[in-house]
DNA sequence: CGATCCCGCCACATT
DNA sequence: AATGTGGCGGGATCG
């Protein structure tokens, strides 16, 4: 085929175009001569062409040295061609393809033909899917690649992946060895453990599943993250050589995206995963950059892995209904349980082999990955026993897939919590979309609903974010939120001090579903620091009283995840919103988050929650631009949004000086104490999109009333998606209590806040965010402001923000700039950091809080707190859903 | 026009 | 240095 064309092609284009044209004009005119005559000329020297088609040609004809061969001869070729051949070339052809010409036609063109995934089967054909375990298969990549008649590199795709899932495993160069399917349950189930390890933690605390977990996470991460710098390395190496392998090239990841996407299936309730949900999971890493571009690369890399993966037979492709439209995604169709063993014979159970050794070391890595916490440490117990294997690539996959893994894994951890809740989030998006309801406000939807939106529905997603989602209604958003967001934060808090946060990530904190919105919440002021946690409590049900204002502009958003966490509190806040959700899963809720974390320990100190949140965030400028946090709470001070974030900006750029921000967070301070919450939101890296923030404050009262159900989150807070993503248009209403004006406000807002999303971020992230509700209710500015903001991609952010701790945490304000900058320069060290700034004592206090939550005293002072907040956010709400509209 | 994703350049790893 | 691998993203094709 390709001769033809290329003969045909000749005459006009080299290389690309070949084809096509080729066959046509062929088709039209035999004398393709004349046509092109010129070109002829220029033929013989392309020898590129030539060459390649050819080659390719006879390279699949022939065997792999012949392809050698032949691609010297082919150098030839373009000579010959070039002088005469090229017409009678044609001509002959041309009488061909008189018979053919419509063959040409069809054969040519069809870029399917060629697809990778037909290119899968056919690979696949080849092999038995049960081999005798007595027959060794070996796979020549080069004779594969002729045989089959395409580039070598093309296998590799199709390799790479069936090594992910053990399907093959690499024996030497060019060198596979095959091993059929027999394998595959095992695989699964160890990739289902280790993503339920992985994200299924995220997915737990929200859940419900256990608090512990969360705490675990936070604390695992607090403690991994400061060895796990190092471990990280030795994680990965382990994996390979590590860091080495680590950092170098990036190693396969194909294999490990494509291990990691599977488990996102395995580990999501509904058994879909969009590709965008996937892409910004599967980002980690890169935190930096920014993204769009990065994004799309991963959504192209998953489309290879979701190409074989639909040839082996394991997922299918499918649309989720969403708000916005409807996503590509991809549904398991696999085996969904893995009795022990599965096929294979043998069947260890999962858990208990280890054994690295042997093939099923590769699980094993899983496990460890799965592992979290204990990561670091065994691993590099592990490490230690398995040094590195050999160099990265060992041959055998296993290893190597499992350290991977791990690496990623580690690395990804976070990540994969914020892609957990993104996920869900989008999840509950889908959900939403498809089935119900509709966005008027998201977030109500989000609540409500989850359940029944059909698609969705299903599985939807709860499982998969459990926090938000399914929770959704229940979750005590707030609480949970906050919680979740904490722990990550505060160790990165902790970190922060440095100045470098290293936050981290980013780690997942909430989630928010997706879409909508998020909201976290704040914190609280003192009073209600203690109570904060009620609070959320209270939020949680009030929100859902509330909370119908609320959604509204909740729903609009979407973004999706966010996630973040500001320091301390933010592991709070998750924590609690975990638990929160857990606990009260009953609560209507929905959304929200809430973070507040704070609240309690220091804040109630007051002041000192000042100081708190200020740790928070910094950790939150270290992030991200944490600075948005800060600026939600300016809104607070009912600047605008844009005016506020400006500030931030501004002082992020500055830390020290103050700038307006900080004033404003003094003032905020000053007003409301409060601290911090806030969210964070990851930053790049995986999600692209969001970053946000968020912030805390709270206002009880909002939070309250929220709640419940919708979950109305008061919170202030904040997002801000990426541009890139775009995903994730955030929102964020800050607060919200209060009643402030309602309408107004509430169309600013909300119209802040789209635009906020979008647009202006569309540079890139903007976000920003509300406010805190114990101030005063000015809210409304804010958001207005908000769009504008977007404009201004820029942000930089300046952790330095962070620094602030007291009142300037506050400050910071927002930031919001990119995200990409932002995140960055925190993440990158920060993601795993993150978590062992935490601390404990936040945590605890955190935690607290939402025991505290559950007090029902503290949530009736709150409510009396709140009850500006609320009323704000009721506005916020009604006044987003109003923008929405 | 957005979703897909082929194609192959080119960097990095391995031999 | 040669060759194997595989990240990556331009840009073509599909729907």
């Amino acid at each position: 085929e390709n001769i033809f064309d290329r003969s045909r092609m000749a005459p006009k284009t080299p290389i690309k175009n070949e084809p096509v044209d080729l066959s046509k004009q062929k088709g039209c005119t035999p004398e393709r001569n004349p046509i092109t005559p010129v070109k002829l000329i220029d033929r013989p020297q392309p020898d590129p062409w030539t060459p390649t088609a050819n080659l390719k040609m006879l390279v699949s004809a022939a065997s792999p040295d012949m392809r050698d061969r032949e691609k010297k001869k082919e150098l030839f070729r373009p000579i010959e061609n070039s002088e005469q051949s090229d017409t009678p070339d044609s001509l002959q052809y041309d009488m061909v393809d008189d018979c053919t010409v419509d063959e040409f036609e069809k054969q040519r063109p069809s870029r399917k033909q060629k697809s990778l995934g037909l290119l899968c089967q056919k690979f696949l054909a080849r092999y038995p899917s049960y081999p005798l375990s007595t027959e060794k298969t070996t796979i020549s990549l080069d004779e594969v690649a002729s045989i089959l008649g395409v580039e070598r590199r093309r296998i590799y795709d199709i390799v790479n992946v069936l090594e992910s899932l053990h399907l093959v495993s690499r024996v030497a160069k060019n060198q596979y060895c095959w091993h059929g399917r027999h394998n595959l349950s095992q695989t699964l189930k160890t990739l289902q453990e280790a993503g339920e390890l992985q994200y299924g933690e995220l997915m737990t605390f929200f859940q419900h599943k256990e608090q512990d977990l969360e705490y675990k996470f936070g604390e695992r991460k607090k403690e991994t993250i400061p060895d796990s710098q190092d471990r990280p390395l030795l994680d990965f190496s382990e994996p390979d050589c590590t860091s080495a392998s680590a950092n170098s090239r990036k190693d396969k990841s194909l294999r490990i995206m494509s291990q990691k996407f599977v488990m996102l299936f395995l580990v999501s309730k509904t058994k879909i995963v969009t590709l965008d949900i996937a892409a910004k999971i599967l980002i980690e890493e890169t935190q930096d950059t920014v993204d769009h571009s990065k994004f799309k690369t991963k959504v192209r890399r998953l489309y290879d892995i979701a190409n074989v993966l639909t040839s082996l037979g394991l997922i299918k492709k499918v649309h989720v209904t969403e708000e916005r439209g409807r996503k590509p995604a991809f549904k398991w169709i696999g085996p969904v349980e893995f009795p022990g063993k599965t096929d294979e014979p043998r069947g260890h159970s999962p858990t208990s082999d280890p054994l690295p050794g042997t093939q099923r070391g590769a699980c094993a890595p899983y496990q460890i990955c799965a592992t979290g916490k204990q990561r670091f440490t065994r691993h590099a117990s592990f490490n230690g026993a398995q040094p590195c294997e050999g160099t990265r690539r060992k041959v055998s996959s296993e290893p190597n897939s499992p350290r991977q893994e791990r690496q990623d894994e580690y690395c990804s951890k976070m990540i994969n919590l914020a892609a957990v809740c993104r996920q869900k989030i989008e999840e509950d998006k889908t959900i939403f979309n498809s089935a119900r309801k509709p966005s008027i406000t998201s977030p109500l939807s989000l609540l409500p609903v989850p359940g029944d939106s059909e698609f969705c529905v299903n599985a939807l997603p709860q499982a998969v974010f459990p926090v938000v989602q399914a929770d959704v209604p229940n979750l005590s958003l707030p609480n949970g939120v906050s919680s979740q967001a904490l722990h990550p934060c505060a160790p990165a808090a902790s970190k922060t001090e440095n100045g470098k946060p290293t936050l981290l990530p980013n780690q997942p904190f909430l989630c928010f579903p997706s879409s909508s919105l998020f909201m976290l919440c704040g914190g609280l002021q003192e009073n209600n620091l203690r109570e904060t946690l009620p609070t959320t409590g209270d939020v949680g049900n009030r929100s859902a009283e509330a909370q119908a204002a609320v959604p509204p502009a909740a729903c609009q958003k979407r973004s999706s995840h966010k996630c973040a966490s500001p320091s301390a509190p933010v592991d709070d806040e998750e924590p609690a919103a975990k638990k929160q959700t857990m606990e009260q899963s009953d609560v209507p809720l929905s959304l929200v988050v809430p973070k507040k974390p704070f609240e309690s320990p220091k804040a109630e100190s007051t002041p000192g929650s000042g100081c708190t949140s200020a740790e928070h965030l910094e950790a939150f400028h270290l992030d991200h631009a944490s600075p948005a946090a800060p600026e939600a709470v300016h809104k607070e001070s009912t600047k605008p949004l844009d005016s506020q974030e400006q500030e931030r900006w501004s002082q992020n750029k500055d830390p020290d000086e103050p700038s307006p921000g900080k004033e404003q967070i003094s003032k905020e301070n000053a007003n409301q104490p409060f601290l911090p919450q806030y969210l964070f939101v990851q930053p790049t890296a995986g999600l692209s999109s969001f970053n946000f923030l968020f912030s805390a404050n709270q206002a009880p009262g909002a939070i309250s009333l929220a709640a419940s159900q919708l979950p109305s989150l008061s919170v202030p807070c904040v997002v801000v998606p990426s541009a890139a993503v775009a995903s994730f248009p955030l929102v964020c209403s800050p607060t919200i209590t209060g009643p402030l004006s309602p309408v107004p406000d509430g169309s600013f807002s909300a119209a802040t806040s789209m635009n906020f999303s979008m647009s202006g971020l569309a540079s890139t992230t903007p976000v920003f965010v509300g406010t805190t509700a114990v101030v005063t209710p000015k809210v409304s500015p804010v958001p207005s402001v908000d769009p504008q903001q977007p404009a201004h991609p820029t942000l930089h952010l300046s952790p330095v923000l962070a620094r602030s701790c007291g009142a300037v945490k506050l400050d910071s304000p927002v930031c919001m700039g990119h995200p990409v900058t932002l995140l960055k320069l925190q993440q990158p060290s920060s993601t795993p950091l993150t978590p062992k700034s935490i601390r404990p004592a936040h945590h605890e206090a955190f935690f607290k809080t939402p025991g505290s939550l559950g007090d029902p005293v503290a949530w009736k002072k709150n409510e009396g707190n709140q009850t500006r907040n609320a009323s704000s956010v009721q506005r916020r709400l009604e006044i987003s859903s109003t923008s929405p509209d």
